[in-house]
DNA sequence: TTTAGTATTAACCAAATGGTTAAATAATGG
DNA sequence: CCATTATTTAACCATTTGGTTAATACTAAA
């Protein structure tokens, strides 16, 4: 199925992941992308036809290592807590490592989220794209369990974490202005946002009378 | 300061918001935007120079709504409970009426977000962008007086919240996706929504003990 | 009614851009 | 070494699009 790409197309694709994703799809440029790519231009169209599959191309292939990054901060067995815990910190880990990648999503949602929704689907179907889901079935087991309280709605809480953890790195510069800081560098907001962020979603859920 | 504008000029705004909101900046097509407004493309630079300023000009309008909605819903003499309510409350009716907005915004941000940042900056100054940062002082208030707990970061607390509430609208179509519901019509998920994200939110940072 | 400024239009323009093509240049296998 | 196929390139093309312009209609004051 996956046939073993040669040098050029990696060349390219590595190109034009880079331009996609700092330009957005329609402020990409095919020029830009072959002379990043050191590359005549017709080649692009010479080994993905149009501009639109080199995208959709791109697009699988980013969503692919979100998805497989994100898969690997969650584990099933441990407690609310650290299960919380460690996904907040690993997602946000990932994000603050790319942090355009939030971005290239969304911008691809603006144009109506056609794309997204069919290859975010498929990806669920060949169970890449799982955590969402998987947090949501933790989330409420555990409460039917008695581990957690005050979730009636499970997914209404996993949007409330997700849109907590990737909010930031969409508005950032918005957030800049709004609560201007003097030494904003990314990473302390990161780690502080980690720390508040779980607090603020655990403490809601923790069972009263806990002292963990 | 601000003259009256003619009925054309009206006329003009009106298609031009419509065709911004729906497709973005560079989406847009100066001749869309003239004949929805029944009108020569060569009045759109008449009255307004270049697409660039015609689309500064939205911006601030819209931005302006979003904030004058946005203030209407703080409370600063009731009790936190009531404020966050209300707040949560007030905001997601607000983007329920306009679901469009917030990607209209974030797609500019996606353009590096220069102009938001201006503009956003500006409306600081002039008092009319003035909720997040009420609501930071408020809480910040709230939990030096005691009434609320576990907000170390009153910042990252608003981020959270912000984020909650503006998430969905910005990622609908992925949520639609990654959690399949039968009877999804978006009022029902707001209004469960508002519910949930109150409830996460305030039972963080609701001071134990209390009974309310 | 003349005049002077304003509003409006159709035709036009230059630049940008995705895409094509025909010819040239490697590779590859017989 | 030849033929056939795959790769590469420069030049070219059609279309889209923001923007301009010169001529025309309109309006209101003098």
């Amino acid at each position: 199925m996956i046939e073993p790409l040669g040098p050029r197309e990696e060349q390219i694709l590595h190109a034009a992941m880079q331009v996609f994703v700092e330009k957005g799809r329609h402020g990409a440029r095919m020029q830009e992308i072959a002379d990043r790519a050191g590359v005549n231009k017709a080649m692009l169209h010479y080994y993905f036809r149009s501009k639109d599959n080199l995208y959709a191309t791109i697009f699988r292939m980013v969503l692919g290592r979100y998805a497989r990054q994100f898969r690997l901060s969650i584990d099933t067995s441990a407690d609310v807590e650290t299960i919380l815990r460690r996904f907040i910190d690993g997602f946000l880990e990932m994000l603050n490592r790319h942090p355009r990648l939030p971005m290239f999503i969304v911008r691809e949602l603006s144009e109506g989220g056609a794309i997204v929704g069919r290859v975010v689907g498929e990806m669920i179907e060949e169970g890449i794209f799982t955590v969402p889901r998987t947090m949501l079935h933790i989330i409420e087991e555990r409460r039917d369990r008695g581990e957690i309280e005050n979730v009636d709605d499970a997914v209404q809480f996993v949007v409330t974490l997700l849109g907590g953890c990737v909010y930031f790195f969409i508005a950032e510069p918005l957030i800049g202005v709004i609560f201007p800081m003097e030494e904003t560098d990314r990473d302390a907001f990161v780690a502080a946002r980690k720390e508040a962020l779980f607090r603020h979603l655990y403490l809601g859920i923790k069972k009263r009378g806990d002292d963990s």
